[in-house]
DNA sequence: CGACACATGTAACACGTTACATGATTTG
DNA sequence: CAAATCATGTAACGTGTTACATGTGTCG
């Protein structure tokens, strides 16, 4: 998020209320609206990194404003942070957290949880791809959200092995070492 | 986490150094070993918040053992944890965040980047694959290895679509109201 | 007057993560 | 003796998140 922040900054020198704007125009029908507080808590961060100056501008009328400008420092981190080999996503999704939890209590009632997982998968899915006709085509808007639809797809097919496994043994899992 | 470690003590009772053992032999193979840190932490925030309580076991030779235990508190929020519906997966991976990031500073090597991160999961995707066929069959290492490749997956997929588009159009995005 | 848009900010919390400190005991 | 193992812990950092405080000017 600090270096999605950054980049807005990079696009020309703005204070915290417009970058609320400039987020929300990009993001927020992927992402929903960001939390005005939340802006100025990453500034000041940036700020203490030394990625971002602001300049108070005051204003014939309106309260002053505070004006970010990225740095030197600030425009290399950010292209370096581009260039980086970025992350594989997470292993640790909330969803499998929780079926592993499930299977670490040897609750009996997995395939009721599974079946209520992928209610839940589904329903997501049709919302996105609601919302995915309801973006413009092209619009980033539309990739982000074929980029959601695309992961909860993968939980699917993830819960379907799920299920292949539930029907095949009684015991879904078992190489803990004996530990108990 | 925190509800992993809890679902962990809730197999029961037992201090920090085999919580560790018992988290490694289930989850080292797929996700690595824990730091010996963390578990402290971790328990120290449970028992603060109620969900555990701690004795004291003196031991003949070793040093003091501090033997966790779960409280009723502790079960019922692991229970409703689990029945609890999960969170989609974060729709903000780190890939897709820089990419987004490359996009916001009209960055022209988009088709670079792309192709390295879809080199990078590819490779990511075989290293799963020999991981998981290493892996005894139908044991939990298998199961979540499976899920990060199934995610992996989705990426590629996304980056499909990203090539699609920039094969397609000159600027591969245009829904940002405007503003600059 | 009161509500609303503009504008900035802070304090606090949760969570994950790691580097480091401490000390005892066993083993080579 | 030195190193490894057992065992516990803490201080600090990064990051995201939100609830709240504060103030001005405009418009109905």
């Amino acid at each position: 998020m600090r270096f999605v922040f950054l980049a807005l900054v990079a696009r020309g020198d703005t204070y915290g209320y417009e970058l609320k704007r400039r987020y929300d125009a990009w993001f927020s029908s992927a992402w929903g609206e960001v939390n005005i507080g939340q802006i100025y808590v990453t500034m000041g961060r940036l700020q203490r990194d030394g990625l971002v100056t602001s300049q108070a501008v005051p204003q014939a009328t309106r309260p002053q404003r505070k004006v970010f400008a990225i740095t030197e420092l600030g425009a290399k981190a950010l292209e370096d942070w581009l260039h980086e080999p970025s992350e594989l996503p997470s292993s640790k999704s909330d969803l499998l957290l929780r079926l592993v939890g499930t299977t670490l209590l040897d609750a009996t009632p997995v395939r009721v949880l599974v079946a209520e997982h992928r209610q839940r998968c589904l329903e997501a899915l049709r919302m996105l791809d609601g919302q995915v006709e309801r973006a413009g085509r092209g619009s980033l808007t539309e990739l982000l959200l074929q980029g959601s639809a695309l992961h909860v797809q993968a939980e699917l097919r993830w819960l379907d092995l799920l299920d292949q496994r539930l029907r095949g043994q009684a015991l879904p899992l078992s190489d803990h070492g004996g530990v108990p």
